[in-house]
DNA sequence: CGAGGTCTTGAAGACGATCAACAAACGTGG
DNA sequence: CCACGTTTGTTGATCGTCTTCAAGACCTCG
């Protein structure tokens, strides 16, 4: 039920039978969510944090008359609140993009595990240092790269993020965005956005129809993108 | 010497003696930078992790041809780098922005705190989580408020961020950037920050004169920002 | 079959980038 | 302490990217 998560830590470091015991007996409360829900608001004090087990979410936030940011995009095996553990209150919320599967870790299992499991304890921190890299990325391309670009990132990103976890055939993966929701990720408008996908195709670098994203040509893509998946910290070491 | 550091700390829950005891002794090897200097580099795998202690430093990242962009301004009791201690290799630099003084806790010392200090461990968590929270606010930002309103959203920020930590009078605070420092924070040319600056100034609501800035109007200049601090997560609650 | 959302395209306009020139401030050595 | 070179700040003119408004096509799902 936990394999997604699981495996994208096992990727990273290895743990324990102990370990994994200990993760998937706190995880419970498996739930479908129906695309569009919201899971947590800004502003909730949770008691449980969230993992997502299928399907897509996005972390989302609001400033100004009315205008959403799109902050995260959620792909399976995603803790999507944990942070919330020690937050405590919700600065952004986190909305379904697709009917979801999720379930919970209680807060009182997550302060057991901290005070009873420490290597488990500095893994799941690293997954949010992980969040806090993709963020720091997402930063550099918002500023300094042009739409295209900054959309081929976000493609290979969102590409390289799902094959972790799952095994995609032929560079074919979901990216479960409308053309609008894209734009509120990117800090770009609707139609800017259907634009920007349309230079994006005529590169023959990425195909785009509906929901399902494939890349055509990875090299082209990476260098359209200038991406460098050193911040996705993939790497199997001590930790 | 650490006084930042634990007072940013205590400011959101309770430390014991001990738990202070073993973070100041773990706080070593204080030196000085000089401005302009990298601290950490990009690729690094650093074997220490970096507090500041005095001065101010920021998070700097490549991108394309020549493109910095800036991630992250730390202010004095800022752990600058203390997830190089679970993430191994830097995704990003440390430079100087002013002179400073900083000094480092070795990655075997986080390690033996995170072995026997529970509630330590997770207050440490807990500033990495608000970075984060950080980055995405400057993603909404970035990606949704127009130049004036993302420029006076910065200036609040780096405000309350210095008054957790320092005295400050009368709304007066340091911003040590240039303002070429400040486009590659706000992903804006430094011929566009200045028009900005030049707005904000005429608005009445801030002075920024050199390295000092004044709020004038700490409520207009709040709601040109649309700045609401529960991101930085600055009460007082059990974690 | 109709209704609402999503995608697509065009036209006009705003915001910010780039190029260029000059002023002011700063740091360094004479 | 002044002269000088360099960095930083300021302003104007022009250009390009992206936004906004608008309208029509497509699609999906009741």
């Amino acid at each position: 039920m936990t394999a997604h998560l699981i495996r994208k830590l096992e990727l990273r470091d290895e743990l324990s039978e102990e370990e994994k015991e200990l993760l998937t007996s706190s995880i419970r409360h498996s739930r479908t969510i129906r695309e569009g829900e919201e899971i947590v608001r800004q502003g909730d004090r949770p008691a449980v944090s969230t993992v997502l087990l299928e399907g897509f979410t996005a972390r989302t936030q609001h400033v100004g008359e009315g205008a959403r940011s799109i902050t995260s995009i959620h792909v399976p095996g995603d803790f999507v609140d944990l942070h919330a553990f020690l937050i405590k209150k919700m600065d952004h919320g986190v909305t379904a993009l697709t009917d979801c599967r999720v379930a919970t870790v209680s807060h009182s299992d997550l302060q057991r595990i901290t005070e009873t499991a420490p290597h488990l304890t500095r893994m799941l921190w690293l997954t949010t240092l992980i969040d806090g890299a993709i963020h720091r990325r997402w930063l550099a391309a918002m500023g300094r790269q042009n739409a295209v670009s900054h959309m081929a990132h976000l493609f290979c990103e969102l590409y390289l993020r799902q094959a972790e976890v799952l095994r995609l055939p032929d560079y074919k993966f979901l990216v479960p965005l409308s053309q609008a929701a894209l734009g509120d990720a990117m800090g770009l408008s609707a139609v800017h956005v259907n634009r920007t996908l349309k230079q994006l195709r005529q590169s023959g670098t990425l195909e785009w129809t509906g929901r399902e994203a494939t890349i055509l040509d990875w090299d082209g893509l990476r260098t359209l993108a200038d991406f460098d998946p050193t911040y996705l910290h993939l790497e199997h070491e001590p930790r």
